[in-house]
DNA sequence: TTAATTGCAAACACTTTGCACGCTA
DNA sequence: TAGCGTGCAAAGTGTTTGCAATTAA
């Protein structure tokens, strides 16, 4: 169980206590390779046979989220808003208009625009949201 | 009035009745230079003396944005949606994190960046959004 | 005339919240 | 045992919809 110690640890870092449920949410969203809904991380669970409410489970990401254990994609594609475990790196997306898919890419092609942006504008610049909109592989041959 | 009949022009080119509050609506979308909401969309005309049912500002915005005549800006704020005229050009925009304005920037950094990703992956690509977050010059002075 | 448009009220999907009880540290 | 965490039910927010009445073409 070196991954539940390491889960419990990292929930003890961020001053959140060690339950049973948090524990689960935390070990489920590491193992997620792609962003998932609450809605998902409350079913996935259930069907793992750990029963939460759903009201728990968007409590805790948003617990997690505002530690920094998680980052939230806020309703991307107009559905219900992803988390996914927060590994620091800054990456974007290909997100399936077929299935709400959402695929990291790691290259990043505005760093740069974004300095020449903030000379040419008033803005104070903090960020920026790339989403790139398209089909996988498995929804492209349904269109 | 010669853009009064300007929207009725545009109005029946899209096979869409004439009325006086789709009149209103697109009037008032065409002058806006910036992105609003239902809600504003709503207030103002009401202000002006032009009072509708909020529900009928949705079906119309959601209309004439199917017509192509708006485009809409999903909740990039994870707040209310927002849409526009549609004057046909490709852009982006800067969003401020503060009052959630939308300022357009005509440069798009991204049209080669698409190429490249498609052949590198197996997606394929149909658009993309691009949001730009910071502070606008009024709402930097008050953080 | 007659089909499209509207107001109204109710439903919707996703998310948040108040409160009393339960459990971790 | 003190206070954080949880289930439950209810509320909230932005948006959509069914239906009967109204209106433009």
């Amino acid at each position: 169980m070196e991954r539940n110690e390491d889960v419990s640890r990292r929930l003890k870092e961020c001053g959140l206590k060690g339950t049973k449920h948090r524990k689960a949410i935390l070990h489920f969203m590491d193992c997620s390779k792609i962003p998932v809904s609450a809605d998902q991380v409350y079913l996935q669970l259930s069907a793992q046979g750990i029963s939460m409410d759903l009201s728990t489970v968007y409590r805790t990401l948003e617990t997690m989220r505002e530690k920094g254990l998680l980052i939230k994609h806020s309703r991307l594609n107009d559905t219900r808003a992803l988390y996914e475990y927060n590994r620091m790196e800054h990456k974007h997306y290909l997100v399936c208009l077929g299935c709400n898919k959402m695929l990291p890419v790691r290259h990043c092609p505005l760093e740069e625009y974004e300095k020449t942006l903030e000379k040419e504008t008033d803005f104070m610049i903090s960020g920026h949201k790339l989403a790139i909109f398209g089909y996988c592989a498995e929804c492209k041959e349904n269109i």
